[in-house]
DNA sequence: CCCACAACGTCAATATATTGACGTAGACTA
DNA sequence: TAGTCTACGTCAATATATTGACGTTGTGGG
């Protein structure tokens, strides 16, 4: 990542003019290359930031993501960490590490799955959910407000659109043995 | 991060009929945790599909950004470990953990800067230079090629325009006491 | 009922990332 | 010249992130 000076990527389409294709491929790699860097910067700087603004919470981004999933409705009676970590597209490995600390805190409590003994039902604490809803949320929002100072609706619809984009790509790079 | 609802922030704007502001500020603030939580998604595919990319090179994201900037004609004399760090956007304490391990892998050398005593000037070694631009620049041809498909050079300039509006608001929100 | 097989969660090793602390080196004041 | 102040790089502690390995549990074919 960074500043990739593009390599001498000689492809020719058949039946092109030839020199267009050359120069469109050369700028799409320039442009990618710059889009990927601060995608990068763009992502160390959010966990930063926002880390920083639940600072007194003792909240991570990470964390907040855990709790935002336990609150919604559908997460009602709790998430298994296999669950958890598929909603969050973290490793379950990571997750195990996450969840720890949050139950060392205090905010997460893991009980046993009825249905299936091998999973842990993930359940936040009412102290837990305190924090989030009376703490965090308030906060969440104001950092969130000034991180899309200057950006429209559309705007912001275009950059989940082309996050999506992205996402979606790369899900592909991925998983390319079973293609 | 995540799926936060919105919390019930109630702010009015004066003389305003009172519900567009509402209902426009509400929906910033989901469209914008829908925005963060796929850009994080983002990043951390990016770091897994992009250092698997640059598996038989034994390269992850952040070593193949150390080379991209160091291979850079502006960096012809090598860079200090600050420089680096500056323009890569990420800390002094964390780069030297990576100059380390690529200094370990015989990529990178770190002399003395003749200017100033405190300061280390890193540069690419032979092999890491060879490394970089005969095996390394292709693949990541190859990969950025795949990672932007379906995206148009209007779509990749926009994209990037919204991460550059992004890293200007964090990067004002990462220093407000001195405001 | 038992045995292979897959799924769930965790432990271990490694690479990023942060902040805080600290020794060394240059610069500026007295 | 001495003293302060700042800048440079690294060490330490902690939190994410990955893959690989492994014990436990559920599910299937015999």
């Amino acid at each position: 990542m960074g500043a990739a000076t593009s390599p001498s990527v000689r492809k020719r389409s058949r039946g092109t003019p030839s020199v267009p294709f050359d120069d469109d491929n050369a700028a799409r790699l320039a442009l990618a290359n710059r889009v990927f860097f601060r995608l990068h910067q763009c992502a160390n700087l959010l966990h930063k930031t926002g880390s920083s603004a639940l600072e007194e919470e003792g909240l991570t981004t990470q964390q907040w993501a855990v709790l935002a999933a336990l609150s919604r409705p559908e997460a009602a009676g709790g998430m298994t960490v296999n669950e958890l970590a598929r909603y969050l597209m973290i490793s379950r490995q990571n997750l195990s590490g996450v969840l720890q600390r949050m139950e060392r805190n205090g905010h997460l409590a893991g009980g046993a799955d009825p249905r299936d003994g091998r999973a842990r039902l993930i359940t936040m604490t009412p102290p837990g959910r305190e924090l989030w809803q009376q703490r965090a949320l308030p906060k969440i929002a104001a950092y969130y407000g000034r991180a899309v100072e200057g950006m429209s609706l559309e705007d912001l619809t275009r950059a989940l659109h082309y996050l999506l984009t992205l996402l979606d790509n790369m899900t592909a790079l991925d998983a390319p043995e079973d293609g």
